[in-house]
RNA sequence: GGAGGGGUACCGAAGCGGUCAAACGGGGCGGACUGUAAAUCCGUUGGUAGAUACCUACGGGGGUUCAAAUCCCUCCCCCUCCA
């Protein structure tokens, strides 16, 4: 075997969590080389929220490892699949979505990736495409290639089998829709997170009931999210979007747990964890936070981002550019004074007149580095007025 | 087709005629402590009200009652078992 195809396999392997089978791959690598054909790579894309997060990251990154070998980052945009929803799913995570809804996250989308990605190595396919075409015999047809009793394989629908709850049939049509996608797109790899790899496997063995090679699988670990519980996702809150400002990608990072350092590192950037291990566990999350915002902005954004955190949590300074807000005149009295519950509201940070009070009877207000103690109290508007709302919240009202 | 169980706030889950804006847990938010970490402790978690009052809320609609999340009717939805 070649130097090149064993340093390869050793880039495609590091931080993967499944590969199946091996030697299927290796196979793959070696026609490749010999006949300068790239291998078709298949990455999911789900178009049901409007950014990238860190966790799309993971295996957009292991995508670019394999784009920097030569190959073709195949993006599956998932909208005919979102366009029909799921029932029985009630996290409304697999809600209906529109068309538009579709496209409008789509085109947020863009961008993002090849912040990531090589834009001259990826093509970006809908499933739409071939999916809306097929006839209700087609289906017919695919279905009759798969069995109810490989379905159950699956974890998570034996579970809910056992235990009585619903499993629409529409659940079963999925696997194989996305099994088909890898037909239609003729994937040799694919691409996703670990808890793809039952859809994958489906993938393989439809490819070959349609006689085609079967695509080796390539899963990479779930992020766990900035709550340092569930597994990072848009609709759980508990994301870092790449796409975020400098400042918000820092905060976040520094506010994770610490247990979830290593993984970060690891599958986030291209630092080794033993480098950092010897650093104070802040020393070492700044150097996270930093590092991934140098990567989805640049090393000046990194640097403002890290000196403005110090600034405001470890010295407990104002921030020092503030978003202002141009306060409605009306709202002031002869005497030119403001009641404080009408300049919260102002703010824009605040819900509702009853979470403002709520607020000052918390402590959680402050006016010009002032604590403010009741919500009794008119304000004599001397503009500016920096604002502080909990910890984190800040606003200058001209 | 038949029998039964259920739909309560962000989530889970109590309540089953008044004392219910609704126990309890989780989550969120605020405060203390800190490394905006974790853990811990305290508070808070519908809206309006310059605050002891009002309005909207317990799947939808209608009714009984001085009074309904709680009783009745009806509709919708979910689950289980039998066929």
């Amino acid at each position: 075997m070649s130097n090149s195809i064993e340093n390869a396999i050793t880039i495609i392997e590091r931080g993967v969590a499944d590969l199946i089978p091996r030697a299927d791959l290796l196979k793959k690598l070696v026609r490749s080389a010999k006949r300068e054909e790239p291998l078709r790579i298949k990455l999911g894309i789900d178009p049901s929220a409007p950014h990238l997060t860190l966790g799309h990251s993971v295996p957009l990154r292991k995508m670019r490892d394999l784009q920097r070998l030569g190959h073709t980052a195949v993006l599956v945009v998932g909208d005919f699949t979102r366009l029909i929803g799921d029932p029985s799913e009630k996290t409304s995570t697999r809600a209906r979505m529109s068309a538009e809804q579709i496209k409008e996250n789509l085109a947020t989308y863009e961008t993002q990736l090849f912040k990531i990605l090589d834009p001259h190595k990826t093509e970006i396919r809908y499933n739409s495409e071939w999916l809306t075409p097929l006839t209700f015999t087609d289906v017919i047809e695919i279905t009759s290639k798969y069995t109810v009793a490989r379905m159950l394989e699956r974890n998570d629908f034996s579970q809910r089998f056992a235990a009585n709850n619903p499993i629409s049939i529409l659940e079963f049509l999925y696997p194989l829709a996305q099994a088909y996608d890898s037909v239609a797109i003729r994937a040799d790899i694919e691409l996703g997170g670990t808890d793809q790899k039952f859809n994958f496997l489906v993938g393989r063995d439809i490819q070959r009931a349609y006689g085609q090679e079967p695509q080796v699988i390539l899963t990479v670990p779930l992020l766990i999210g900035t709550d340092g519980v569930h597994s990072m996702s848009q609709s759980r809150g508990n994301y870092i979007g790449i796409d975020e400002a400098p400042g918000e990608i820092f905060g976040k990072v520094m506010s994770i747990p610490d247990e979830l350092m290593e993984s970060y590192f690891t599958y986030l950037t291209d630092i080794l964890y033993q480098e950092v291990t010897n650093l104070h566990p802040r020393q070492r999350k700044q150097r996270l936070a930093f590092t991934l915002v140098e990567m989805y902005h640049d090393q000046e954004a990194a640097q403002h981002a890290q000196e403005e955190f110090d600034r405001i949590f470890a010295q407990r300074n104002r921030p020092t550019e503030v978003t202002q807000v141009k306060l409605d005149r009306a709202l002031l009295d002869e005497k030119g004074t403001i009641w404080v519950v009408n300049l919260l509201m102002a703010t824009g940070l605040i819900e509702s007149r009853s979470a403002a009070r709520r607020l000052i009877d918390q402590r959680g207000v402050s006016i010009n580095d002032e604590r403010i103690t009741s919500f009794d109290l008119n304000i004599q508007f001397a503009p500016p007025l920096f604002i502080k709302v909990g910890k984190r919240s800040f606003v200058e009202i001209i």
